[in-house]
DNA sequence: TACGGCGTTGTAATCGATTCCACGAGGAGG
DNA sequence: CCTCCTCGTGGAATCGATTACAACGCCGTA
């Protein structure tokens, strides 16, 4: 592969002046200009971005660090975090830690050692001290929907509070008393702060949330099912499960249809992320929608602006309740409003 | 950070004895290994990948460019062929084609660039000359799922033939003999392949394919649906709707629910490419299942072999019908099949 | 005692870029 | 006509590693 030499040679310049051509610096003659230019097309040169990064100390590089991505809600973060990366210049290498510490941190460390110049995180557990380290040591660093209390880095994620709230008072309204929750990991601060929102909307409501009305799952959907049995093994089952992220959904719905019951008639679902594949689900499920790529955007914003020298603001998004039929009947939806209540 | 000066002046010894204990080169002394172990880890140093990249000429990473993260299949696809990289040490770089070009190239361009040590790529289009250079250049490439005909690269994709004749024989059993297909874009193997499998299939059950029932989709959820749309418009619908894939099966069951029909009773939909949500659909889906997992997997070793100096192999794995509900009862599945034939 | 070989170590070149510094040419002003 | 400044350019240092080569000490053997 040619290199700046050969363009230098072809050109009948020194590479000095090749540089300054590429990174268009103003003091080159037009003719020289012109005859790099010449070279660099007759050879097809493409500068060696792994020398330039030794050099610059840049690597115009983002690390993204995400808990799971075969779950949707971080397949469209992704996304999200690489547009907007692209648009500012900047690449994307992502890194997934499939809910598991040790493979977050093998993504941390590999990240690090290809000196990237600034890391997403969405941490799996409560605090790597690799991941700590780092963002001590000065790596420009902004944490997305998940993060770690007690550590000075932007956060970037939404505030469902207001959004379960409405979920709960949907589901009161329809006459459901006796709600379960399926929780995420407890060292995940949406693990824990889902169950508490939940907690306090049932509180406003007058209704205690038992503790056998709380499975510990870990985002997946095998554990989804695995609670889910649990609650439906109980002397008085839960009228409504409530999974904290889309995965356990599916888990909860797997388990709910190998009894051979139904949702929601004799059980009601609902879900904290919201998917495209929820409005297809038999019954499509209500679910807690985040501004996914929002959130991403602006996750890499706030990055880039630390990585640039201006100062990064944490942001808050709300999220919001969106209401389908795997809670029952609430008087809205037209089609299969009659046959359903008809069964019920 | 601390480079390897930091360490070898720590250590009291010179950056070579580093570098060779670093990379267990045999001739260090017992004494001098373990000083400067001790050093590194003092000062908590990593070796800079960049600077090694430069100069040992190779980055141990591969490029992975998909036509669409947010397709689950491609997603999957992704996840196994990082797991398959890490476990031969290498790291992987995801570019998302998005099924776009242009984009396809940008990836291609920046994965190069950064000098990968071999490319993954499942093509968006026919034939990107960027990517004919790269190939004819000598970069170590692999082609995943889809490929380009014509050009020397090994290609690791599922063989749907048979799956498809057991799909269109399923079908016929059901009493189907309008059979329509959601095809995608011509410029790509899967796309015309799977219209041919279909096509041949049905010849061998005496049923023709006319014009009107190919409709000509892009792999996209939108597509599906208005080409869904187009179907239903026919004089003579279609009775079974095919989507070569499974985000235009989406799209199909948002135009056939829009129209307020139902599948199966209405019309029959199968789909390319099984996902866990299918199960879960209003009705669930049947579809035709690749071997994925496998699939990432095996292209990865075709990748290494060929960046090692190994000779790298084609591999072509085959795909499986998934029976479901979605096209009518078949005598199997038990719970709700009184029910719905019932409604027929 | 001298010499050959082995094991260990350091010096320095190298990878492909960027960039500081110096130098020469040419124009403007005194 | 000489001086000074600007503009364009090239030489060379540098980033952080790897590695060929040379050198050194030490041992065993002739």
């Amino acid at each position: 592969m040619a290199s700046i030499k050969d363009v230098a040679a072809e050109a009948g310049v020194s590479v000095a002046t090749v540089s300054r051509v590429l990174n268009d610096h103003p003091s080159v003659s037009a003719d020289a200009r012109a005859r790099v230019l010449a070279a660099v097309e007759a050879l097809g040169y493409r500068p060696n971005a792994v020398a330039r990064s030794l050099r610059t100390d840049q690597t115009r590089t983002l690390g993204l660090v995400i808990s799971d991505v075969m779950n949707p809600y971080f397949t469209e973060l992704a996304r999200s975090v690489e547009e907007e990366a692209r648009a500012l210049g900047y690449s994307v290498i992502i890194g997934n830690a499939d809910e598991r510490p040790d493979l977050q941190d093998h993504h941390v460390r590999t990240l690090l050692d290809r000196r990237i110049d600034g890391l997403l995180v969405s941490p799996t557990d409560g605090g790597s001290p690799l991941m700590l380290d780092a963002a001590r040591a000065g790596t420009p660093m902004v944490f997305v929907d998940r993060w770690i209390p007690g550590v000075d880095v932007p956060v970037v994620r939404a505030d469902g509070r207001a959004a379960v709230q409405d979920l709960v008072a949907h589901l009161h309204r329809l006459g459901h008393r006796r709600l379960a929750i399926i929780a995420g990991p407890a060292a995940t601060t949406t693990g824990s702060e889902r169950v508490e929102a939940f907690r306090e909307a049932l509180g406003a409501c007058g209704i205690d949330l038992p503790d056998v009305y709380i499975g510990q799952g870990d985002f997946q959907a095998e554990s989804g099912r695995r609670v889910t049995e649990g609650f439906l093994d109980l002397p008085e089952p839960p009228e409504v499960v409530f999974a904290a992220d889309n995965l356990m959904a599916l888990g909860a719905l797997d388990a709910v249809r190998a009894r051979g019951l139904r949702v929601p008639d004799d059980i009601a679902l609902a879900a904290f992320d919201d998917i495209p594949w929820f409005v297809h689900t038999d019954p499509p499920i209500t679910a807690i929608a985040q501004p996914t790529g929002e959130l991403g955007r602006a996750a890499v914003r706030a990055l880039v602006d630390r990585i640039e020298g201006r100062a990064p603001r944490s942001v808050t998004l709300p999220a919001r309740l969106v209401v389908r039929r795997s809670c029952g009947e609430d008087g809205h939806d037209g089609e299969n409003s009659a046959r359903n209540r008809s069964q019920s």
